[in-house]
DNA sequence: TCTAAATATTTTATGTTTGTAATATCTTGC
DNA sequence: GCAAGATATTACAAACATAAAATATTTAGA
């Protein structure tokens, strides 16, 4: 199925896979030296943590609110976890469960007016950090690059859960 | 001190630091579906965490074992967080610690012969799990996005603990 | 030299995030 | 009404960050 393994003479161990082991390696040391930068600012300036922050970021562009099971499926995160980045956020009055009438056994979270007002504050914050972390990239590399990634992503997610 | 804010025009959002955030979403995007699917799989195979197979890769790397500060240094994860991961895979006999009598406040910590074998094996799965992932990308491909993502790395570096 | 301060290394403590699994509650199909 | 599925929470273990504490070493100064 692949025509992966085609320099292989004399021996030598297929430099293939280890090409990509090394994109692999180089793709988490490059979003791991993000974060860290993102987390710590977050931290000093606006006593939030990341997770709180992606899951306000969420909720931001989903206006009339999510239940739990969107949020989570959106973040990528277990269910289970949702509830304590939730709760913290709600007492942080950042944000409110509303019970619907139509289903009671699900919530419909969304932001409180100070939750989102606070949340337009450190987006812009946020999108000037990256802006600076990433200011030798010009829009047609970074637009390049960005649909790499966008391949590289859809290659992994159609072999996940396949085997 | 950047050349970032050049198409300006009428109001219209200055679309680089955008372009740049779509990037970096699709940067952690991409890194979480790999890790997502490896996380899994070394869970499911082997009984082991990710955590626990990136110490073992970096002592692997260093065979004559590696103070408790290298290890935290060289995996960019907090010094308090390595003694956890190190005091479980010393549970299971995989790593072990010893006292050199030249600096008595530290530890040398290193593969046990059971852990060095065992590691080969999932080292081996490792890589193939990733090729596999990775299939559609060529090795000049994936040698060009490694030197992109070289290059944002030290990028990020360069910006860090500055301001 | 000898004591005290500064430094280095690691662990412990605390809080947050994460995943998986189990549980409680509610809705829907039959 | 009851079984099957959906939804959210709770419980538990691992990981992570920061800060503080414990221990060992080095350095400065009397």
């Amino acid at each position: 199925m692949s025509v992966a393994t085609k320099v292989r003479e004399r021996g030598v161990p297929r430099p293939i896979s280890k090409q990509r082991l090394r994109l692999w390696l180089r793709l988490l040391r490059s979003s791991r030296a993000i974060e860290a930068q993102l987390r710590e600012r977050l931290r000093t300036k606006f006593s939030i943590t990341l997770p709180q922050f992606d899951v306000m970021a969420t909720l931001a562009r989903n206006d009339e609110g999510m239940t739990m099971t969107e949020l989570s499926r959106q973040l990528m995160v277990s269910n289970g976890n949702v509830t304590g980045i939730i709760d913290r956020l709600v007492a942080d009055k950042m944000v409110l469960r509303q019970a619907p009438a139509s289903d009671r056994r699900s919530f419909i979270v969304r932001l409180t007016p100070k939750g989102a007002s606070q949340f337009s504050v450190i987006a812009r914050a946020h999108e000037g950090w990256i802006d600076e972390m990433l200011v030798e990239f010009g829009a047609a590399e970074a637009e390049l690059i960005t649909d790499q990634l966008d391949r590289l992503v859809r290659c992994v997610r159609a072999r996940e859960a396949k085997p």
